[in-house]
DNA sequence: TCCTATGTTCAACGTCTATTGAACAATCGA
DNA sequence: TCGATTGTTCAATAGACGTTGAACATAGGA
């Protein structure tokens, strides 16, 4: 659990790949509860999103999403801290990744993406 | 072989079918020369895409567009002509279509996008 | 009318995917 | 040091997906 996780390069993230992975309910919501974190310059761990999936699915989410180049993890002590790679999304699919936000956020209703209640708290230790 | 196929009305668009719809090479194709198409006002139909996959995948992934909500299908003849749900896209997710399409023209090297050969022409009936 | 061209539908197949629970590894606090 | 917490890894499963070829349906041309 000590070793930080492979990412890919900015180079080598592939349009099809972060599409898929923007594909599934679970990682949209995961990428669109990020992408709120972001306005707050804050980060979340992977137990903030227990309400969308158990552990060992969610780690399965949490690989793909780094593997594809769309999020990023910073270990500290048992808890891995994650980010969107923002200006890499950016630099190579100009656009894209505000397009699907803002589209989800319009969506909100129908996707699952809430979870509000545990993170206004700001319980970060 | 004469019945129109069936479409999804616009509020029943969903993203994440959107994506996933997006996230397949060939698929990504279809939807990459249909947007070229779109700016000349033309239309491309199932025979036009033959360099990307045989006639029964490629039935199968023109079914999948369908569904999801990204292409319609006009039937004249034996020949079905197709073209992109612009407007539709565009009022459910602004911004997602240019996006991904952008995003793929500047990855058209690794992407196989390519069949300029058989449009130039115009060897349409 | 018959033959051809255009696409779709069907069945079959191998592969990939998402999900689950149990086991494991690493860190923190008492 | 010991137990609790956090998150990953593994094996197993069920279902979905992409691909293929054969069969089918429809329309156009000789």
């Amino acid at each position: 659990m000590s070793r930080t996780p492979h990412h890919p390069t900015r180079e080598q993230i592939e349009l099809p790949t972060v599409l898929d992975c923007l594909s599934d309910p679970i990682r949209l919501a995961i990428v669109y509860q990020l992408a709120q974190q972001e306005r707050v310059s804050s980060e979340l761990c992977c137990g903030d999103f227990s309400a969308l999936a158990g552990k060992s699915n969610l780690a399965y989410h949490f690989a793909k999403l780094r593997e594809c180049g769309l999020m990023q993890t910073r270990v500290a002590g048992t808890n891995r801290f994650m980010r969107l790679r923002r200006e890499d999304m950016d630099a190579r699919f100009p656009g894209l990744l505000d397009a699907v936000i803002n589209s989800a956020a319009r969506d909100a209703g129908r996707l699952q993406l809430l979870f509000e209640c545990e993170t206004v708290g700001g319980e970060r230790s």
